[in-house]
DNA sequence: CCGCAAGTTTGAGGAAGGACAAAGTCCGGT
DNA sequence: ACCGGACTTTGTCCTTCCTCAAACTTGCGG
């Protein structure tokens, strides 16, 4: 197995403050492994064993309902840490994390949570930083849920996946990773049918382009609009 | 001003690996307040200068969107760590606190958080696991608001308040503070007048009894049977 | 290159629950 | 003791969006 390039780590937040060496010394430490598209990288209730650092593709945070449904809590994009169960002290997964995308992962084992934290300056402070910035966002989700019509849930999703992972293009802002009406619909809480009929829309107003699996935001301002005090 | 006596925190959570001498000093930093029904802790977005524990009463930690209308995103019992933005190197509050019933809280400087997570044996851990806690029942509340239907997402609202500060009376048990049909409907993501004509039901079938501002949960069994998959 | 599964679109009908309205009841304060 | 505000109940109407249904499109695997 090559050894990983140290460049790898050195932009990353929780990571920046790092020598070579030490940054070194984690490379060593932790596992490479890719995942293909829709693959579980890890299933919620199982042992936490190993936290994870996503390096290239994307990542949906999945939760199963009794009912069998699933609702998707949240997206993880490449430099993040996921699965930090660890941190919360949690020995078992709180949800699932499936590649939303050809994925490719950094993990260590559980038990270096605690050496990282204390012996890497920066780490457990930018990690509790992301941890904060998740917190929030559920927060903010949960208001959205409990106040806001379907139409504005659903532009606030897309608004939200295209600030987080969105990739200029010509016609506009392309989400850089694979969505479905129906990943759209498990973020939202609505169905595969109400979100097909708002992109349809949409599209004949000019506000998003969308083909099979893959959606552009041509016009940012007017799904701004969408998302708020809408008459 | 008196000394506040060291049994307050013996028995919590957060302090209880530490000394006798440990609590002394925690407590001689510590800020003690009383708060009336209704009236603010701390608000959304102002600077997170202190943290709190709660020592009696109940707090409703609420959100309001830019339309004015208020969430409630968690309650927070007697013996909880809450306000704990340092925890997440917040610098400002994500949430308004407001007192449910009167209340009972210390508070310290956030400057002194670092210096208890680093001295105090337990105390970092005991805080992220009650932050895992609340991330669990965020992410739970998220899936129910997208997935069940008003009359579930109140029967579990009920079912968790029982939970988590249910007080056991003769005819069952009752919700330890004041609760109204709008705060319900605030819990809910739904209107007062839904979760009035619910309960109205409830009552009428004997599965609660409920006064002015207060409720009593006659018959836990079959309101949990209406959370779930009910026909 | 064909078949099939996965994804998407569109339509029609109906039910859940929100909006609006009005009146009743309880409690704290002057 | 009474007034007024906060809380609650109940009724009717109407919109939103889910359900059910069916056809169409795309792209991958054999």
């Amino acid at each position: 197995m090559p050894k990983l390039d140290e460049s790898l780590l050195t932009g990353l937040p929780p990571f920046s403050l790092l020598s070579r060496v030490q940054i070194r010394e984690i490379l060593d430490q932790a596992l490479p492994k890719r995942y293909d598209e829709g693959s579980e990288i890890f299933r919620e209730g199982h042992d936490a064993d190993r936290f994870h650092l996503l390096l290239d593709g994307h990542i949906r945070v999945v939760k199963t309902t009794l009912e069998g449904e699933q609702i998707i809590a949240l997206h993880i994009s490449p430099g993040q840490l996921f699965g930090i169960a660890p941190a919360l002290n949690r020995d078992t997964y709180p949800a699932t994390a499936v590649a939303a995308s050809e994925v490719l992962a950094l993990s260590w084992p559980v038990r270096l949570w605690a050496e990282f934290t204390a012996k890497y300056q920066g780490f457990a402070t930018e990690s509790y930083k992301t941890l904060g910035a998740r917190l929030g966002e559920m927060q903010t989700r949960i208001a959205e849920l409990a106040t806001q019509a379907v139409e504005q849930r659903v532009a606030a999703a897309l608004l939200r996946m295209t600030q987080q992972s969105g990739r200029p293009v010509a016609e506009g802002i392309e989400i850089a990773f694979p969505v479905t009406r129906r990943n759209i619909s498990e973020m939202t809480g609505t169905t595969l049918h109400t979100v097909s009929r708002l992109l349809s829309a949409w599209e004949k107003d000019g506000i998003v382009h969308s083909t099979r699996k893959h959606i552009v935001v041509t016009d940012v301002q007017r799904l701004e609009a969408l998302t708020g005090a809408q008459a």
